[in-house]
DNA sequence: ACAATGTCATAACATGGTTATCACATCGTT
DNA sequence: AACGATGTGATAACCATGTTATGACATTGT
């Protein structure tokens, strides 16, 4: 700490990532995805990382530090799986593709997703460089419809909105889902797919 | 504790309510709408009624207790701003005022809507019961859609399966909005009001 | 080779949920 | 009326967790 008045926070983008650092991020994702968010703990990341507990705090700057870096992995692995989807020559079935490809990811990572949509780590607020990691991944929506408009299969709009009107149709049946309100049975892939069928038509 | 062999959990629906019942939930209402989740503490909840901490686990069982009371009351009062929308000749006009009334509760209790629909206090998972009353403001809305169903301005259907699907639309652009993700400029009211009319035009 | 510096593990500290202890009031019984 | 049982509630202790301080150790530059 040789030139640091202030005191220093952790590095949000994280420059570089020793093996220390790569550890205790695993464990933590292991943690987050085998015992839920209640499991992510200073000390239960470090013992399970097989280093002492001030490592979190000279790497991360604390456990929030930890947090946004799953945080913001949890974004770019979301987009990731969407930016899979390889474009064939219909547009709106790429759209529909993407959409299941959104689903799969917070089915197949519920407590990710968590971390990324639900306040479920207290007090922790991402950066607003998160943020802006985070609304990348609907930029990457947004280009997508985009070149669906450009070719004609969607009436023309603003890429961003129409994006952000996609997404949120989306996060709505999932999170729905995942809260389990009501012990009713509401068949929610149906839900889904239909809704996803409805905003793609009405975007026609 | 005469008959209690098992340890008495805290009583869901809460049979009757004291002045320190009453006390404590209004004094933990205060603090989550004024400081946030982080602020619902034991300790600062009793202080704030002016009672001892032990109240809170007499009463409701521990902070879960109470948090679950909050989450019930919160999903009452979504449910009465809905339906205090009062039926017009016009069932579609009736459907979006109701999606309009959900958002201006959102907006007007952020933070309780956090802790129902965000897991925002951790290791609280509510309980059977409370996800009952909170799947019987989801019935709602489904007799006003049933309604519109039978006058003829929707297309028939599952109710309930049309029920979740509006309501996870609306919830989708709220939540997001809240999150506030990507530094953007995103029109959210338009975007909830477009997500709306397509929802609704799909069904019709 | 030695001192300065940085790193890291241990331990202390503050706060929060929860439980135990104990004083007091209340009520039934004699 | 007096006494004991019961139950209520406030204080304090306990455990876990995030964070910070302390001190030992390694590393590096001279």
């Amino acid at each position: 700490m040789t030139s640091a008045t202030t005191r220093p926070h952790y590095p949000a983008p994280m420059v570089q990532l020793d093996s220390v650092g790569s550890l205790l991020l695993e464990a933590a994702s292991d943690l987050l995805e085998d015992e839920g968010p209640g499991a992510l703990t200073v000390r239960r990341i470090a013992n399970a990382a097989g280093v002492s507990t001030m490592n979190v705090y000279s790497r991360f700057g604390g456990k929030d530090g930890v947090v946004e870096h799953l945080f913001i992995e949890g974004f770019q692995r979301l987009g990731q799986a969407m930016s899979s989807v390889v474009p064939t020559d219909d547009p709106i079935a790429d759209l529909a593709s993407c959409g299941m490809a959104y689903r799969q990811f917070a089915i197949d990572h519920p407590t990710l997703y968590s971390v990324m949509f639900d306040r479920v780590v207290p007090d922790y607020q991402p950066t607003d460089e998160a943020k802006l990691i985070a609304g990348s991944t609907l930029g990457l929506l947004a280009q997508r419809l985009e070149r669906a408009m450009t070719a004609g299969a969607l009436r023309p709009g603003d890429p961003l909105h129409t994006a952000a009107l996609v997404w949120a149709t989306c996060h709505g049946v999932v999170s729905l889902e995942q809260k389990a309100v009501g012990p009713m049975a509401i068949d929610w892939p149906e839900v889904y797919q239909q809704a996803l069928r409805m905003i793609i038509a009405g975007l026609k």
